[in-house]
RNA sequence: UGACCCAUGGUGUAAUUGGUAACACAGCGGUUUUUGGUGCCGUCAUUCUAGGUUCGAGUCCUAGUGGGUCAACCA
């Protein structure tokens, strides 16, 4: 009973949808969209835009439009708009037929902004940007009108006509709207509409000697789609007046901009700015390393869209400056991947195990359940003989208290196999171990064990001649504090972790890991999930570890 | 010394809009287990400070404190 009176805890913005809807705005109508600027790759910040400006469209019966924000030549390419149109559909996102770019609009914004001139609500200033810096004032002292303020509208539209036809160098004029050099919001202090780049564009060639500055182009191309609520982060919330001036001043579809907080994670980075020094200098191997926090990055290492999305929701939207814990994603990909990962035997760093009592040259084959959390996913079958591998660091010679691995005289478990027991080491002169031996209790077999042994712990292995080798990329955090930017007196990059990253060669795995896809997940037993890299060949498989398994025994003992 | 925004456990959110702090992650402790995984159980805050309104304030008011954004021909 209390289910159905159990009202559903929505965000603010949510909130702000379901009241719209009840009072009939836009006669209900609900259209979002989401505006990249095609200059860098999707991070995980715009998983958290994109989801809620699809899922709230979605949840009231609305649309989304794509619309790249192409109003700077210099720096936008079309390298970067078939990245993020991957990104979002792999997100599980669909725009449908609604793509646009706000080139698309440039004509009708050159023509609004025609409009304000002849309103009188737009000057072309000849200042050099210095002095219309200087003109501006600070945010206690008010800025002085430059003087080409109160050119005519006749000039005005001549000279802008002009600049536009590309009689003028980059950077001599630009055209402003004419507001209010007093206000204690300095982007209304007479803000630049347009600059002249006398530049090509990757959609428009060279048809545009100027382009619309964020301000003149953002507002107003939402207001052309007729979106209603436009979402975006607080570091507008400036912006909000003068989004709102244009369109009244306009007289054009009142779209309603809405700022959120965006997402951050704790040791990483999330500013393009700064994720494009990183691909530049080459801390990372591309966007798309497996160690950066973008989305191709997050896919290559192994993250799945629903637990990205999954751990979006989770963190809430808000109005507030956040740094999230990354624990909570890895918590939401464990999560997923525990689902939908089969379980795979793979030993990274082996060390031989030689069953004396096994008789020599048999080979049986023992079926091995692919994911206990799922019936559905079957099992496949598991070579097993004399001669196996386990890990290194599953044997000690000299054990502490509370270890449930082996060591000289003691049980344990083989998975899906039998017990062994370990009756002796042959070491080197260093006192490496070079082999252990063992003698297993034929009874002990899984699935129909009748030894009544009851060791504490479960070995994984792969046999010694039946295995394929394969190369681990093991990853952690890129950077080794919480915030790389707390401190401005230190470069971000001085935070690095000289450890992000390392090449594991030599692991051996059984022999079903050959059938791995590029889309497959595997768990590794007891080590962690993991991936194909693209890097993988037939001959040379190459596994990405997405995150490892928690661990409370290493946590314990470092 | 300006304007705007924000302030709940270690972290991120919630609190039926004024009715006696909930959830998740992390941590810690325990339990189950042929993954030291998963699952399950327990444990961890009197809501930035000071006043005020009220029978009653995390929710409202005032002041303060702390944090963020703004003076790019970037978005």
């Amino acid at each position: 009973m209390s289910e159905a009176l159990e009202q559903e805890s929505v965000h603010f913005i949510e909130q702000i949808i379901q009241d719209d809807i009840a009072s009939g705005k836009h006669d209900g109508r609900i259209h979002t969209r989401f505006p990249p600027e095609p200059n860098g790759y999707l991070h995980i910040g715009h998983a958290m835009a994109i989801w809620l400006s699809f899922s709230m469209a979605e949840k009231y019966g609305g649309v989304t439009n794509l619309r790249f924000d192409d109003t700077n030549p210099t720096t936008e390419d079309t390298e970067y708009v078939n990245a993020i149109k991957r990104d979002i559909k792999w997100l599980g996102y669909d725009w449908e037929d609604r793509l646009f770019f706000s080139s698309d609009h440039f004509q009708t914004l050159y023509d609004f902004a025609v409009q304000l001139i002849e309103k009188g609500l737009a000057y072309v200033d000849d200042s050099t940007p210095e002095e219309i810096a200087e003109a501006k004032g600070d945010p206690q002292t008010p800025g002085t009108p430059t003087p080409y303020r109160d050119r005519s509208v006749e000039e005005n539209l001549q000279l802008f006509r002009e600049m536009k036809e590309g009689k003028y160098p980059d950077g001599t004029r630009v055209l402003r709207a004419k507001i209010d050099l007093a206000s204690p919001n300095m982007l209304l202090r007479d803000p630049l509409m347009y600059r002249i780049k006398r530049e090509p564009h990757h959609r428009t060639g060279d048809t545009w000697n100027i382009y619309p500055m964020y301000d003149f182009a953002h507002g107003q191309c939402d207001s052309i789609e007729e979106i209603t609520h436009s979402l975006c982060s607080l570091e507008f919330e400036n912006h909000r007046p003068l989004y709102d001036w244009f369109i009244e001043k306009l007289e054009i579809f009142p779209s309603r901009q809405i700022e959120f907080a965006r997402l951050n994670l704790d040791y990483t980075v999330m500013s393009k700015r700064r994720l494009l020094r990183l691909v530049q200098e080459g801390y990372v191997q591309g966007w798309d390393d497996p160690r950066m926090p973008t989305l191709s990055g997050m896919r290559r290492r192994g993250y799945t869209p629903e637990a990205i999305i999954n751990f979006v929701e989770r963190s809430g939207l808000t109005k507030r400056n956040k740094i999230n814990d990354i624990s909570l994603l890895e918590f939401s990909v464990r999560e997923h991947l525990n689902q939908v990962a089969d379980r795979v035997m793979v030993v990274m760093d082996p060390v031989k195990v030689i069953i004396s009592n096994y008789p020599e040259g048999q080979k049986e084959s023992l079926p091995a359940i692919n994911n206990p959390e799922d019936e559905t996913a079957g099992s496949h079958e598991l070579p097993f003989g004399r001669e196996i591998y386990i890990e290194r660091s599953d044997f000690m010679m000299d054990p502490p208290k509370k270890y449930f691995r082996l060591a000289p005289g003691k049980d344990v478990r083989l998975k899906f196999a039998y017990i062994i027991h370990c009756d002796d080491v042959v070491t080197d002169d260093s006192g490496h171990v070079q082999e252990i031996h063992c003698s297993y209790y034929p009874d002990s077999k899984s699935g129909s064990d009748s030894s009544g042994v009851k060791p504490k712990g479960t070995l994984h292995w792969v046999h010694a001649q039946d295995h394929v080798p394969v190369e681990l990329r093991m990853y952690d955090r890129l950077f080794q504090v919480r915030e790389p930017l707390a401190d401005d007196a230190v470069d971000f990059v001085e935070h690095i972790n000289p450890e992000s990253m390392s090449v594991h060669q030599g692991a051996r795995a059984e022999p079903y890991l050959a059938d791995a896809t590029a889309e497959k997940r595997y768990q590794f037993f007891r080590k962690g999930y993991f991936i194909q890299d693209p890097d993988s060949r037939p001959d040379h498989l190459i596994f990405n570890r997405t995150v490892t398994m928690r661990d409370s025994w290493a946590k314990k003992n470092g």
